[in-house]
DNA sequence: TTGGTTTAGACATTTAATGTCCAAATTTAA
DNA sequence: TTAAATTTGGACATTAAATGTCTAAACCAA
């Protein structure tokens, strides 16, 4: 189970690509997409999207990665953060209901 | 199922108190209390606990509502809330495993 | 050692969160 | 019905977080 950090940088590595070509495409600096890599920056969901254009993977997938990585990020440090999404889950599911049914 | 805006109000009504007292208590204007009941202004988590000590009520019942709504209000629109929300728990569970064990 | 890659960190800008204040709207009760 | 209390709306201010640029140092490989 990798971060979205080190699932982007797997497979900007897989490719062989340096920070510089893929901050590129992704028009930041290629400080910021280190630093998305390791985790001490977050990435937008916008970008999420291209990079998973720009690797050719599923972007379900990696946006599911990206928001567990948020909601996780939220809940650290937090005892009841099991219990929260649980509650959490419940309360979607309502609310996809009320909105279709 | 209660938001936590709704919860508060709720207690609040059933105490007969004003916004303006209980938002004394807080040491926030009664206009940011009514928003929050509301739903229109987000509470914080220091506010939350200070409620649950106002209204003599369980913290961490209020602080499961409070969190899974924050929760709930990130993934807003996100067709892959149910997805993300199952891998963040397991992403949870398995840094409280490496934590204790 | 030289050239490319990666990382650190100071700084700037933008956006979101949080709050005050006052007046309008609403509700309650005499 | 009016008068008082309560609640809400919204302009505005302040602070904190997010997001980015830029430069140079650190790292790594030929």
């Amino acid at each position: 189970m990798l971060s979205i950090g080190k699932q982007i940088r797997k497979l900007r590595e897989e490719r062989g690509l340096p920070l510089r070509k893929v901050a590129a495409k992704l028009d930041i600096d290629q400080s910021i997409l280190s630093k998305i890599e390791r985790g001490e920056r977050k990435a937008s969901k916008k970008q999420i999207i291209k990079i998973a254009k720009i690797f050719n993977v599923d972007e379900k997938e990696l946006l599911i990665n990206f928001l567990s990585d948020n909601i996780v990020y939220q809940l650290i440090d937090e005892e009841l953060a099991v219990d929260a999404l649980k509650v959490a889950e419940k309360k979607i599911k309502y609310f996809s209901k009320s909105k279709n049914g």
